[in-house]
DNA sequence: AGTGTTGAATTGTTGAACAATCGAGCAAAA
DNA sequence: TTTTGCTCGATTGTTCAACAATTCAACACT
């Protein structure tokens, strides 16, 4: 009855999806453990499947484990996300630039993706509106048609929303971000696509430089909160 | 005694570099069916170690799995050809245009890598020869300094060794090949990047080219051999 | 020839077990 | 007081044995 289609998974494939929605949700913050037999009990598994699951996911790069030490939810370092904004200037530039003859049906994807965006914002609801922002430039990367480059893609942007989770709503001014999204997909739609990927580096920019602030600020005030194991702030 | 160095790996991680290895070296084939059982008893792991081996290389690409019909090694499409070129001229030719300040360390690596790479071809050692062709180019995508992007093209990478293993010897000329690769590295060395890129391309369409033929001449042949199971030539 | 049916083999998943290892608490020593 | 060493409970790494679900091929039946 559960699986009425006909696309069966795998129960450790459905547990790893749980737990990455769990994580990019928030709901699992970066750094927590998980030990595996109460997660496999609340879940309703085994142990054997819960760490086919995990495994998953840390081939992800969502979670990290060391040896005999568990598996926790993996911290996004600066490091890492200089990494992944250099990726993602990789991979979005050229694609806006290979726009030109792409399907309408992409930019269909782009346009619902960008009003999804505009509406959530305007809802208030900063948290879900990442995931519309996200999907705006997924929906670019579709423009290469390569499934590879688009689960790589999809892949670093999870790893992405990480960090994400602990920005939220100090955006100082999210709504600002509209005209922006807005202007990149009207370059894009006219076909200037130089001035589309200008614009979308420079957004880029100004992501990452955010993010890596708010990074910064939450690392220092990070100490004496439960974080760390032993503060030396007692 | 065993595992001297301080960097110890779970025993599914050995086990998944064995198959990995048998696999890129043309040991096991593509379309070869694996049971778990069997294989597991033969490296001497449990079923379950043996599972979670086999999730590693159906992530990496090399093994397939459908549901209740076991694993097998992944053949190589024409579309998958196809798409992974592309990645390799997306990665690859920026990489180039962004050496101008770059380590020279990676550039002894480039280095190294084509004194090995001509060696083995004139021993006439076409097989070993894959190795460094392929070490040459990975080396080119070290230039963004970008884990994440190296272990992408890796993998990538290795799905593509899964149609070289079918060609093998069939090249008309190898040794042809070796001013090519050499002219590369001179232009890069000299910090002639565009013209680097430009042939690195030609390079690489050549590449494709060369492999989408083999591919189709072995798949219109491979009817009457062992590859599908009910051939209705007979 | 075409169509159930059966049954062996393989996979998906579970549950329990045991050794290896970690971490914390506590005692002994400096 | 700080450091060192020990013990012990908890968690992980790995194995083993079992069973349900499913596939595949052979066979009987029409």
């Amino acid at each position: 009855m559960s699986t009425s289609r006909i696309h069966r998974v795998s129960v450790a494939d459905q547990v790893a999806s749980a737990v990455r929605k769990s994580i990019l949700d928030g709901e699992l913050r970066p750094g927590a453990q998980l030990t595996e037999a109460p997660l496999a009990a609340s879940l309703g598994v085994s142990r054997n499947t819960m760490r086919e699951a995990m495994r998953i996911l840390i081939l992800e790069g969502l979670l990290v484990r060391s040896v005999h030490r568990g598996v926790a939810v993996s911290r996004l370092s600066l490091r890492d996300v200089k990494e992944i904004y250099n990726i993602r200037r990789v991979l979005e530039l050229p694609a806006v630039m290979i726009a030109r003859h792409a399907p309408p049906e992409i930019k269909l994807h782009l346009r619902s993706a960008l009003e999804s965006y505009e509406a959530t914002l305007r809802a208030k609801d900063f948290v879900g509106a990442v995931e519309f922002d996200l999907a705006f430039h997924s929906a670019l990367i579709r423009f290469y048609r390569n499934q590879r480059l688009e689960t790589f893609y999809q892949n670093v942007i999870g790893e992405l929303r990480l960090g994400m989770v602990l920005v939220d709503r100090r955006h100082d001014d999210p709504i600002a971000l509209i005209p922006i999204h807005r202007k990149i997909f009207q370059y894009l739609d006219s076909g200037k696509l130089k001035e589309c990927a200008a614009l979308l580096a420079q957004h880029l920019q100004d992501s990452e430089a955010r993010l890596t602030q708010v990074m910064t600020a939450a690392a220092s005030e990070e100490g004496n909160e439960f974080g760390r194991k032993k503060s030396r702030a007692g």
